[in-house]
DNA sequence: GTCTATAAGCAGATAGAC
DNA sequence: GTCTATCTGCTTATAGAC
């Protein structure tokens, strides 16, 4: 078989910006196609039962990359508000800015809802339970630490559905610069 | 010409559940005559252009639902902490306890972006200025009364998004009851 | 105002050549 | 590993009867 033209992952990102832009049911494979380059054929080399393998894909690509570009890279000696604060700065990375929906956002609508409701409400829970640690190490009681877990869950995906639907992306940018601040005041 | 089964806001009503379950791109005519039980040419009746034409009535109809149901049951006798309270449990109603998206949040993914990009930026924009004069009446100086304005929206679609990724409608409500408090705080 | 019937096109998916 | 060619079904949309 001859040598594979791009990575898998390398492709797999070019998926993530369309499903994260059009949505699952908005998401064609001829709008795939074109992303990557590849024919629809070649697609199913890739992804043998098609649009929701991709979209699988899609999912278990960014919980790895959230994993190893926004919470690997912290610092653990740091004291926690710088913690935080480079935790932001990652976000603002791997969000693209705000140029594109979370894929927890987009997939649970429409068709992807039922088909990812049980792996994307456990990353959600589990983003969750991150927090509240950091939050628990920073001196918070195990209750103020959940609360204020989710909600900068809350406005991480707030900020990102308002700088879309504004066409602003300086809400998000200005929503996560705040946030470091807000998890550990009083 | 008979007389209509339903009346055409009656129709509207339940378009709107399909677009903010499915999103624009994932509502198909099959979706939206089941759930009104008109055939598809019947719809063309009500809406000439189509698909295109419902989801205008569906931002048209939100928008005075929005001014209708939460904004002007809200006694100006009161004060502000009462009536962000009166506002936060109309919201909760408006959004069906968190069961449905937010419209603005479906319409700016996929082909509607496109479309409505215009109209969704201008009711983003709207809501952030009425929260901003109400929490100038407040008291608060025009500065901060923007940033919390800004961040109870913000706070209010990431709940949205939250408690429909988890499929846990409670961090909905949970975030519409804590948000009086917070916006007047200090 | 609501319906049946139908058209044209695009969707997701597959077979098989190279 | 990538392609051309093709299938079936569903999509949006329209014409026209009642």
């Amino acid at each position: 078989m001859p040598a594979a033209l791009q990575s898998k992952e390398a492709v797999i990102k070019q998926l993530s910006a369309v499903f994260r832009t059009h949505g699952y049911d908005g998401t064609t494979l001829s709008l795939l196609s074109e992303a990557t380059g590849l024919v629809k054929a070649s697609l199913y080399h890739y992804f043998p039962k098609g649009k929701q393998d991709m979209a699988l894909a899609v999912i278990q690509n960014r919980t790895e990359l959230f994993k190893r570009e926004v919470i690997e890279p912290i610092d653990p000696d740091l004291d926690m508000r710088q913690q935080f604060e480079i935790m932001c700065d990652n976000l603002i990375h791997y969000y693209d800015h705000g140029r594109f929906a979370c894929s927890m956002e987009v997939f649970s609508l429409g068709q992807s809802r039922i088909l990812f409701q049980a792996i994307i409400a456990e990353r959600v829970e589990a983003w969750i339970e991150l927090l509240t640690t950091m939050l628990k190490k920073a001196g918070l009681t195990e209750t103020l630490a959940r609360q204020r877990a989710i909600d900068a869950i809350v406005r991480i995906e707030g900020a990102l559905v308002v700088a879309r639907a504004s066409g602003n992306e300086q809400y998000f940018i200005d929503t996560l610069h705040a946030l470091p601040a807000q998890l550990l005041e009083q």
